[in-house]
DNA sequence: CCTTAGTCCTGCATGC
DNA sequence: TGCATGCAGGACTAAG
């Protein structure tokens, strides 16, 4: 699924090649991937320039010369690739845009992302807290401190903290030695401070690595990320920790799978 | 406040 | 071999 380092690199594979690149033709496939359903996104975009593509959170966010705004999220089996023309779709591609021979191409077999349409005043903020690579220590512990909930569920609550998903929570609090079940404003001050640090390690490691690619995830040239090969607890449930050899856990929380090294994680 | 369960959706792994 | 079933989860909603 991507999260904060698999859209921060697609972000960067596409911006660079398409800045100030004219949108020639928009091709919806699917209607029902742009929100709200009643917006004219090929009237919008035909003829306007791209001014910038940036990350918020797991948006990605896409600026036009007019000053309109629209972003895409790409939920869990999204994609966003830069394609010749010529090349043939790739199964449930929803939305082309038609640039010079490029075309920049949103698929998503799960549907659970969508295109959303944000004129001259939506926000891309809207409903997000802060970036995490951006976060200090106190700003952290000042969010995690008003909240009774499980660690684990308030790092993926994206209007406390934008871009961890399932598989950076796990990992930021193995690389912190932090219980995923510990309620947020039990942890110590030691805790917080392994955690500020953990998670920015976890996330620049990622970013070095291009992201985790376990099934679905593709850069924008279709290239595949390699910090799944990294990964210390996240879908790692039965196999020796890679610290101690205890067994990594698997417990849900939240609903979502959550893993963990019992002896390392207190 | 919090949690759980359900919803959306498809592809893949599993089991009979 | 082929079918049915279960599971994965980001974000949201409803219910408890």
């Amino acid at each position: 699924m991507p999260e904060l380092p698999e859209v921060e690199t697609i972000v960067r594979t596409l911006w660079p090649r398409l800045a100030g690149r004219k949108i020639q033709g928009v091709s919806l496939r699917r209607a029902d991937v742009i929100f709200p359903d009643r917006v004219n996104l090929a009237g919008m975009l035909v003829g306007r320039s791209l001014a910038d593509i940036r990350r918020r959170g797991k948006k990605i966010v896409f600026a036009l010369t007019d000053g309109n705004r629209f972003y895409i999220h790409l939920g869990m089996t999204g994609r966003l690739s830069l394609q010749l023309a010529h090349t043939p779709p790739a199964p449930h591609t929803h939305l082309i845009l038609r640039l010079d021979g490029r075309e920049i191409r949103f698929s998503d077999p799960r549907r659970f992302g969508g295109v959303f349409w944000l004129g001259k005043n939506g926000s891309a903020d809207e409903g997000l807290g802060p970036e995490p690579l951006k976060m200090r220590r106190t700003q952290l512990a000042r969010l995690l401190r008003r909240t009774t909930r499980a660690i684990k569920s308030a790092l993926l609550d994206q209007s406390l903290i934008a871009g961890l998903g399932n598989i950076y929570a796990d990992e930021s609090l193995f690389a912190a030695g932090i219980h995923p079940s510990m309620p947020a404003n039990k942890l110590s001050a030691r805790q917080i401070a392994r955690l500020s640090r953990g998670m920015k390690q976890v996330l620049r490691r990622a970013l070095r690595h291009r992201g985790s690619t376990l099934r679905d995830y593709r850069d924008a040239d279709g290239n595949a990320g390699d910090f799944q090969k990294l990964h210390r607890v996240y879908r790692r449930a039965g196999m020796p920790c890679v610290v101690c050899k205890t067994a990594v856990r698997r417990i849900v929380i939240s609903g979502r799978s959550t893993h963990f090294c019992p002896k390392c994680q207190t």
